[in-house]
DNA sequence: TTGCGTCACTTACAAATGTACGGATACATT
DNA sequence: AATGTATCCGTACATTTGTAAGTGACGCAA
């Protein structure tokens, strides 16, 4: 297929928003980037636009009013997004990143039981794999 | 100080190898470069000049060859980047990355072990701000 | 029916980014 | 000394990005 270019930083920023509420309006959206900091309207309409050249999206009139849907899932422009920043940063290596966070970021109570429950999960399927492996 | 303009992707690049190989010349960046891909020796250039015009390294001769050496310490460029695709990509949330890294990207054996300590760590540091907390 | 606000679509444009050419110069080798 | 080789520095230039103004149509309130 046909290689999607990147999404710069503020397209993330309003996909993000399109993925957050669905289906959406120019308006929507702007209204909800106002939420946070000062935005043209224009200027939300020409990133939809370019968020739907680029294949992330679709549009359909309804009315005379344009509604966007994403197209792809957060998922994969996450991946993408991170793998290339991963690359950039840290050379390819992803536990740099994962530690970073885990002592920059302040992570509550919460988080950390969650985390915990990850690691657990994560170390099963790692058993798994080896069992696999086994298998060949 | 004056707000430095953050580094471009390509920028951030061969700010990590600056880190990585300490001071060098822009030949030593560029064969590292190419290790890995095709680059010309003149847009390594333009990068390292750019790179120290946003502050982010300086430079001396040292005979006829400059030396450049960087500025600012990984971490703050690794925080302010992250950060800002936190905002981005997750609204401001760092959990949703962290999750998306444990599960998605193939986390080794001993690097569970490594999350596990500090997960731990982390719970330490949390159990102390709590006490702190108390004496307000 | 005359505006007023809302949309869509077009077009603009400066700044940032990626990529690189070309001239000047100095060093190394013939 | 002459020529090739490596650097530096300035300059260029197409794209992408961020930001928005301008234009025309439509539908509702006065």
């Amino acid at each position: 297929m046909a290689e999607k270019p990147s999404l710069s930083k503020s397209e993330m920023e309003i996909a993000r928003l399109l993925w957050k509420i669905g289906p959406a309006t120019v308006r929507e959206i702007h209204t909800e980037v106002c939420k946070h900091r000062q935005a043209d309207f224009a200027t939300i309409q020409t990133f939809l636009r370019r968020i739907e050249n680029k294949g992330y999206a679709t549009s359909t009139l309804q009315g005379r009013t344009r509604v966007y849907a994403a197209k792809t899932r957060p998922r994969t422009v996450i991946r993408d997004t991170v793998d290339d920043l991963i690359e950039r940063l840290f050379g390819g290596d992803a536990m740099p990143l994962v530690r970073h966070l885990i002592e920059e970021r302040n992570i509550g109570r919460t988080e950390i039981d969650e985390l915990r429950n990850l690691v657990d999960q994560l170390e099963q399927q790692s058993a798994i794999k080896q069992e696999d492996r086994d298998d060949c």
